[in-house]
RNA sequence: GUCCCCAUCGUCUAGCCUGGCCUAGGACACGAGCUUUUCAAGCUUGCGACACCGGUUCAAAUCCGGUUGGGGACGCCA
């Protein structure tokens, strides 16, 4: 039975990467019907938040991760820590300094760990200094409680960053000397920002939060990150959740560290995005326009909104920006857009003339805007462009979008003549 | 400085383990074209890589060694 963990620490947002790491233990032990387990490593309590906790829960619900068990918090289990290096005490395998208990690390030895990711790796125990296992304060080492503690739930694997490789051989020396069976390690490469630097802010954002707060969806999410690292060879690409859980291995994953490429993100989540039907897009779309502070239109609307728009964006928040005329008045208006297109008298002109044959029309159905438009043109000589290009501009205050006639449609006769007549003023 | 990991197009990668099928495949991005009222989407197409040097072999992206380069770790942080 396989038993995997994911350990955060409550001082600060989910990072990308930990989700990363969240992800793969996710995967590990889905794929297997093995256990997936939470352990809240908060020894630190001066920086360990309660609200950081709920965040961290809340954004690896969002990515679809589930864990089973009461998640486990250190803080609670000090006396735990303290009994074990008590016992190593006695057993002279340890030594105090001061109200500090440390482990005395024996020298020459060869420790060799074979890695799920990396292979043999091998370290010698002359690199290692002792180890505090209890620091004056009281509360255990990371090393220290993260070997008691994954004895203590069993966990069969653990998956975790590159950056704890040279940890390894500490904690599989305390393994040893607790007398406990180490489990079996996976390192996997770390993710750089595009310019191989740590990943940071200027990289497109360093935590789950903002990804979700900039309207990608998780499944997208959660795609992006698992190719990065892990590929199930061949050329597939896009790969739900369900399918990653049913086809992966370990064999797939790769031991180079990858950049972050928000670029193909958002070429994936535009893809997540063009494949979900309109209703299911809508509470998204409507989850997304409270929290940027819009008001949330009617669902007929929005509906048709979103089947004109939704093989146009990359993320939900640019559909909101993109689609702002269609909801209010107050919406943005591209200026180059507006100097080429309606400042021009002519340009007025061709507004009121398909303005006023437009107002004779009863209701304003796509395919009638766009006969009134074609015909307009011929009469008067011009190309439909000449027509077309100042009329999306006057009402929708951009230059690019949907087709001109569907957006007319949508937006409604009224609206629609109201605008033409203002930009033609 | 010491220890450890890594090295295929700008980016993510397939291939590497089990050398020949690789004049190295796919995707993102970028360029061109088709379509078209714009922007997308779609289709066609172009650009573009085995870090370097040795070795093993009839044959190396694939195996071995070294160099260089990148990353990580050396905390009474986690």
């Amino acid at each position: 039975m396989i038993r995997v963990r994911f350990a955060p620490s409550p001082t600060g947002y989910l990072h990308i990467g930990s989700a990363r790491t969240a992800l793969f233990n996710w995967v590990y032990a889905r794929h297997y019907g093995g256990s997936f387990l939470l352990r809240i490593e908060d020894t630190d309590m001066a920086r360990s938040e309660q609200r950081f906790l709920g965040e961290i829960l809340t954004d690896l619900k969002w990515l679809g991760i589930d864990w089973d068990e009461e998640p486990v918090h250190q803080s609670k289990r000090f006396d735990v820590y303290r009994k074990a290096a008590e016992d190593l005490l006695k057993a002279g395998k340890a030594y105090r300094e001061g109200e500090a208990c440390i482990f005395k690390v024996e020298k020459g030895r060869a420790i060799e760990v074979d890695d799920m990711i990396h292979g043999k790796i091998a370290f010698n125990t002359d690199d290692i200094k002792d180890q505090v296992m209890i620091k004056s304060d009281g509360s255990p080492t990371y090393n220290f409680s993260c070997v008691i503690d994954d004895a203590f739930l069993k966990i069969t694997h653990i998956i975790r960053g590159d950056d704890h490789v040279s940890n390894t051989p500490k904690q599989i020396l305390f393994y040893e000397a607790l007398g406990l069976m180490p489990p079996k390690f996976g390192h996997m490469p770390l993710i750089m920002g595009q310019d191989g630097a740590k990943l940071s802010k200027r990289h497109g954002g360093v935590s789950v939060e903002e990804y979700k707060r900039d309207g990608f969806l998780p499944g997208a999410l959660v795609n992006y990150l698992l190719l990065l690292g892990w590929s199930p060879g061949g050329d597939r690409e896009i790969i739900p959740l369900e399918e990653a859980v049913r086809i992966f291995d370990m064999k797939g994953m790769t031991g180079v560290q990858a950049k972050f490429d928000i670029q193909k993100l958002r070429w994936m989540n535009g893809e997540y995005i063009m494949a979900k039907q309109g209703a299911e897009l809508l509470p998204l779309i409507k989850q997304q326009m409270a929290g940027m502070g819009k008001p949330v239109p009617q669902d007929g609307l929005l509906l048709k909104v979103i089947d004109l728009y939704k093989m146009r964006v990359k993320t939900l928040a640019e559909f909101v920006q993109l689609t702002d005329h269609f909801f209010g008045d107050d919406y943005s208006v591209e200026e180059k857009g507006r100097e080429k297109y309606l400042r021009p008298s002519e340009s007025k002109e061709v507004l009121r003339d398909f303005a006023s044959r437009l107002e004779k029309m009863d209701g304003l159905s796509a395919a009638a805007a766009e006969e009134a438009c074609r015909k307009l043109a011929e009469d008067k000589g011009l190309k439909a462009g000449q027509v077309i290009h100042p009329t999306r501009m006057a009402i929708s205050g951009k230059t690019s979008g949907a087709g001109l006639f569907e957006m007319m449609e949508a937006l409604g006769k009224e609206k629609v003549l109201e605008r033409m007549r203002k930009a033609s003023a």
